[in-house]
DNA sequence: AACACGACCTGGTAGC
DNA sequence: TGCTACCAGGTCGTGT
């Protein structure tokens, strides 16, 4: 599921649905955390948010739930009666009667209490949040100019841009002409501008699409109605020039690009 | 400091 | 129909 717009999509309709309910008990099974079961009862989940791709409900009394969905992962909240999946990892039973569930079938997921301090530093760890009026064309240039890395994994580091992933980040190359592994800092300022409005726009369609396919259970993928170029679509024709899509390894990791249009 | 790589997990699918 | 191999939206620790 989740690169940004996934987890985002979570977050708005949680902050909608659960914002101000009362957890009463909560369950975590596969990794049993008594201490941590025993510190969320009783707390109100004030309000959700997010940062990069990490959740976070902030609760009465300053701590905050950190979940992260890994590669995988889904939360949603349950009506009154309807049992999690299986694969449940965690489930907070609310006031009304609803349950909270954290779906993590690979048990790639986290889910970690963290005081306000904590949730304070994790903040200032994570890079600039690509949503806000603090990324900016300049930002992105001050960014790319340290860093020698492919430009791929560039976008991908969470330490300098939070939340883009595998995915959004092949798709915004690729819109912007970029081939994924140019070192950052040798991008003209002029080619990282376009990277800056690929990113924008690619995320602001991505949330779109995130937020139609996601309603609750289940797997969702905003790649349903994302318009996917490039993304795990090697060999197949790319759609501006009509060249095979190639997939080439970084990091471990399939980056897919166009050899015609990305340069 | 900056990179690569394996580990952590499970499930889907393509090919034999 | 099995079986194998590879692929997968993420991070973390370790080693060079």
């Amino acid at each position: 599921m989740p690169e940004l717009p996934e987890v985002e999509a979570v977050r708005r309709k949680l902050d909608r649905e659960v914002a101000k309910a009362v957890i009463v008990a909560a369950r975590l099974v596969r990794r049993p955390d008594r201490a941590l079961e025993a510190q969320l009862r009783g707390r109100r989940i004030e309000r959700v948010g997010r940062r990069g791709k990490n959740l976070l409900l902030e609760l009465s009394g300053g701590s905050v739930l950190r979940v992260h969905l890994g590669m995988t992962g889904n939360l949603y909240a349950l009506k009154q009666g309807r049992s999690p999946a299986a694969t449940a990892r965690a489930w907070l039973e609310l006031e009304d009667g609803r349950t909270l569930v954290l779906d993590d079938p690979r048990a790639l997921g986290r889910l970690e209490l963290l005081s306000a301090a904590e949730a304070g530093r994790l903040a200032c760890e994570l890079g600039v949040e690509p949503t806000t009026a603090e990324f900016t064309a300049n930002r992105l240039v001050e960014l790319a100019r340290g860093c020698r890395a492919p430009i791929k994994l560039f976008l991908t580091d969470q330490k300098r841009i939070s939340g883009l992933g595998n995915i959004y980040a092949a798709e915004a190359l690729f819109r912007a002409g970029i081939h994924p592994a140019r070192p950052a800092n040798r991008l003209s300022r002029r080619r990282l501008e376009r990277l800056y409005t690929a990113i924008v726009d690619v995320l602001q369609v991505a949330i779109q699409s995130a937020c139609n396919a996601y309603s609750g259970p289940g797997r969702f993928d905003a790649s349903e109605t994302f318009p996917l170029a490039v993304y795990r679509r090697a060999g197949l024709p790319c759609p501006r020039c009509r060249r095979r899509i190639g997939r080439i390894r970084q990091a471990g990791r399939s980056t897919y690009f166009c050899p015609g249009c990305q340069r």
